[in-house]
RNA sequence: GGCCCCGUGGUCAAGAGGCCUAAGACAUCGCCCUUUCACGGCGGUAACUCGGGUUCGAAUCCCGACGGGGUCACCA
């Protein structure tokens, strides 16, 4: 059998990661296989069209290598694949349903509708369709088709009995048919098809073997076999997949801005590093390998490793994910990538991004981050005293004030000013005072960063701001000690 | 509410009746390394939702409860 599997999205102007995750295991499944990946746009709702959304689409799966083999950009034996350019396709299979009994002209209005699931509602019941229309005859029908009366065709759903099907991932599933069947609407009063009716016919006609998509179809499932056993077609394997939650009790939500591919590309995460870790929600290889290349993944994957359980996308675990893929860099690439976020902050300074990067990488998790990381050199930060306060290098307002003394005549005599000599010159007096290193370059780091913590020491900081400024920034913090005496 | 799905540490997750005194990873905490931070190394805290069965034996099977999620559109 030809493995075949398809993304088919709705343009809706962002990729959600959710859908992402789908689109992965898809291409996975049919890599694996040997089979095709289809994408197919599914843009059957012309009131949530979204201009430029099919590029988004393309653009982020092309970026994270999920490349599609039929799609409506490069053409296929069953194009086209944008369900609007087919529209006319889906009406004559609705008729034919018509004709067999499976489905019926419905001419009752959106807004009796409306009024009677109210009335439901108010009753405390679930309004289901009570195939009113079904009651028709034939003349009636004809006379209000000759009319132009607006319609629509719904299913003929069976209102006893149960449906099964068997699930790759959940197993065999029953529904009774009076609680999940209902005469769901197929073609629509604009003459497009439903997304329900649309779905069945397309992935027939393209020849999918296995639909992937997420459990919230587990329940209409039924809905859409019934359809497939109308045509008297071949039934797809299924794999619906968990949820991809933020937390407990809530779905990765499209508001929360953090939901979108664009969302974490723009943080400064690596595509790679989320294409990892995504793969990982819902599904593991079983050993205790975590990292794969995206051709690591299509030799491993296996549906029935996939779990049932909905996962929490954690954020933290993206995060080490990410920091991982950084360091693991080669350092030229690092460079370039980091350097468009050194000039967020540093922008004009004539500073050595170099150096910067290689006391950086490690230390990077987000890109994002970057810029606030090293603001610091551009600009001296306002601090407090209280930072000269460190118990483990016994070091105080008072003892820095001392070492500062100390260490500024030294660093003034360096002529050449490059971080060895920095190192040795400084190190060297401090031998010869008999101080502790803490205690002296503790405070020095302090007293030209400004900051507790720093990407490099005392040394690196030095040498990155160059002599005047090192120069400068000591003497302000020196004054800024001795004010406080 | 009806129907359906899910339920191992804070999170991901291994586990398919004895190998479980329950892996591993992230997070967290401590120690080491160290001029800070990070990296790295070592170690710790932390879980089978509950209650009944079945069985010589249950995290694993069955039933129920509870909890969470999904679904009930001329949206996809």
């Amino acid at each position: 059998m030809e493995f075949r599997t398809r993304f088919a999205p709705s343009p809706t102007g962002f990729m959600h990661l959710g859908g992402l995750r789908t689109a992965l295991y898809e291409y996975l499944l049919a890599r694996k296989n040997g089979g095709k990946f289809i994408l197919r746009i599914e843009d059957t709702d012309q009131e949530r069209f979204v201009e430029g959304a099919t590029q988004v689409i393309y653009d982020t799966l092309r970026d994270c290598g999920i490349n599609w083999d039929e799609g409506p950009d490069i053409g296929g034996d069953y194009g086209p694949y944008i369900q609007s350019e087919r529209k006319d396709l889906y009406l004559p299979y609705a008729k034919q349903l018509v004709e067999s009994g499976h489905a019926y002209y419905c001419f009752c209005t959106k807004e009796e509708l409306d009024q009677r699931r109210q009335a439901a509602e108010a009753r405390g019941e679930t309004f289901k369709y009570d195939k009113h229309c079904l009651r028709l005859s034939k003349e009636e029908i004809a006379e209000k088709l000759a009319a132009g009366t607006p319609y629509v065709i719904r299913m003929n759903a069976p209102t006893e009995g149960t449906s099964s099907y068997h699930d790759m991932v959940f197993g065999d599933m029953t529904f009774p048919n009076s609680d999940t069947m209902d005469d769901m609407v197929l073609i629509k009063q604009d003459g497009m098809p439903t997304y329900n009716f649309a779905n069945v016919i397309d992935d027939h006609l393209m020849h999918i073997s296995h639909v992937i998509r997420g459990m919230e179809y587990l329940s209409s499932t039924p809905r859409y076999n019934f359809l497939y056993n109308a045509f008297g077609w071949e039934i797809p394997q299924y794999i619906h997949l968990p949820t991809v939650m933020r937390d407990a009790t809530h779905k990765l939500s499209k508001r929360d801005g953090d939901a979108y591919y664009s969302d974490f590309i723009e943080k400064g995460y690596l595509k790679e590093a989320l294409i990892n870790y995504l793969a990982l929600v819902g599904w593991n290889p079983g050993d205790e390998r975590e990292f794969f290349t995206l051709g690591e993944l299509e030799e491993v994957f296996d549906v029935s490793r996939l779990n049932k359980s909905p996962g929490i996308f954690d954020i933290d675990k993206l995060t080490w994910f990410n920091a991982e893929y950084i360091r693991k860099l080669p350092f030229d690439a690092y460079l370039e990538m980091v350097t468009p976020w050194f000039d967020k902050a540093l922008a004009g300074k004539n500073i050595d991004y170099k150096r910067l990067a290689e006391l950086m990488q490690s230390r990077t998790e987000v890109f994002g981050r970057v810029p606030d990381m090293v603001r610091f050199l551009a600009e001296m930060p306002e601090y407090d005293l209280d930072l000269y306060n460190n118990k483990k290098m016994k070091t105080n307002p008072e003892v820095a004030a001392e070492s500062l003394a100390l260490v500024r005549p030294v660093l003034e005599g360096i002529g050449d000013w490059n971080e060895t000599a920095i190192h040795d010159t400084v190190m060297s007096a401090i031998a010869e005072s008999g101080k502790k290193n803490g205690a002296v370059l503790w405070p020095l780091r302090i007293a030209i960063s400004g900051l507790a913590s720093t990407p490099g020491g005392a040394f690196e900081i030095a040498y990155l701001l160059g002599k005047n400024e090192t120069m400068r920034r000591l003497d302000l913090s020196m004054e800024k000690l001795r004010n406080n005496a």
